[in-house]
DNA sequence: CGCTGAATTGACAATTCTCAATAGACGTGG
DNA sequence: CCACGTCTATTGAGAATTGTCAATTCAGCG
């Protein structure tokens, strides 16, 4: 069995790279036949389009990116949030399923996707982290899926501040505020809502006094509790009864 | 490497196993260690609810499934629906994610799950298998997230209508009519909508001669293109151009 | 300092949800 | 074989939320 990085290895690896990849400068081997070779993007740029052939694996280092598809009227539909730690791993042969956008400035490891899958079949290991990252994804999906169901504004807002509070790299010093890297029109596409109402949502919120909102797009939760009411903590995989 | 059957090494495996588990009566070993049950469930019964430990794979041999998770305010958002030919795989460890519901009388197949992932752990291929169907479930989880995003109840319930037309296992002999084995509440639970809603798009659809509705949940497609025009077969993945 | 894109706010329209009543299907038992 | 009861599906009317369109304010940047 080869020798894999810990990124590769490690359970915790969608949140946390640092360490592992920060040893390689200048495309070092990492494992047997694996090189990653760096690559920065602006705020704004493509790192591939859904017409594109898949051809790597992406390692974010830093910056935040989305994942999208365009639906019947123009309407966006972003599926993912990927930040510093996430792989983007393409899951079937093909064209891509999806367009990747970077929303801030990115700075990424590239795998060719072939040596990378030809890393992965070789080894039980690897395969079975490649798979709990699908998963990990998977639970994602349903997760957003349990947003988009629910049909309340106030909901999906709560959800995804709570979401994003969670995630460690967006976290600035101090007073526990979190930089939200994208626009209005990023969360209202990503919750299925527009942006005015996205901006409405939040300015209740503050008025609230559940949030503040700072400059730079800073959002600092202030009443954890009371989000999560409104998002339902009731929310639970439990029955209510045979029908 | 340890003999497989084909139900598990197959691609195809999420819509048709027959064959496969067919030959396997009476409870005999598949692979070393790793046998299957037989177990059948009447409508309206649990395989199992989110509070249960994860025990089980189950394959449904026939019959209908639905796996959900309550939400908040009493909602029920059901995130996938499972027909003959499809495995229930407990993703991660601990309590289920969700509640798993038979909607008519289901045949199964129930693998013990520890034996299951022995199994996977040290080989490969079974591994990757795995790996495959986690990825479909995946990609099935984003069709579902693109729906609920349209925020549009014709397109929604159309998108339903051609999904389930698909499905080999729900198809009724002749006229290419299809059996819909859930309720009109369970639709509107999949789709984010209410079943008065559902029912509405429904007599819609009838009356532009777009569908048949006859006895027994049964629904023919007439004119299959207009639901797909409906849905939005412009939903791409390509990107509308650079912000 | 002014320009450009983003965010906010407002007024109104549209869709869906809610509540309610009716009609239909299915199974049971007389 | 029909009547009844129950569950499901349909249909209707009104309420509520969000989307749409439009205008204004704000922030960042040259």
């Amino acid at each position: 069995m080869t020798k894999l990085p810990a990124c590769i290895l490690n359970s915790d690896v969608l949140t946390a790279c640092e360490g592992c990849l920060a040893r390689d400068r200048s495309n070092e081997h990492l494992i047997a036949g694996l090189t990653c070779a760096k690559r920065n993007m602006e705020s704004g740029q493509h790192l591939f389009v859904g017409s594109d052939e898949q051809l790597h694996v992406y390692l974010i280092r830093s910056g935040a990116v989305c994942l999208y598809k365009m639906l019947r009227g123009g309407r966006r539909q972003i599926v993912a949030f990927k930040f510093a730690g996430d792989f983007i791993i393409p899951a079937a042969n093909g064209p891509h399923r999806f367009s990747a956008q970077a929303m801030t400035a990115v700075e990424l490891r590239v795998f060719p996707l072939a040596l990378f899958r030809a890393a992965a079949s070789g080894d039980a290991r690897f395969m079975a982290r490649l798979h709990e990252i699908a998963v990990a994804e998977l639970c994602k999906a349903y997760d957003l899926i349990s947003i988009l169901g629910h049909h309340d504004a106030e909901a999906s807002v709560a959800a995804f501040l709570l979401d994003v509070d969670g995630r460690a790299a967006l976290h600035v010093g101090g007073a526990g505020a979190v930089i939200l890297p994208m626009l209005r029109t990023d969360i209202a596409d990503y919750l299925g809502l527009t942006h005015e109402t996205v901006s409405r949502v939040l300015t209740s919120f503050k008025r609230k006094g559940l949030i503040d909102v700072g400059r730079g797009r800073t959002v600092r939760i202030k009443e954890r509790a009371t989000l999560a009411a409104l998002v339902g903590k009731a929310e639970s995989a439990v029955s209510s009864g045979a029908r």
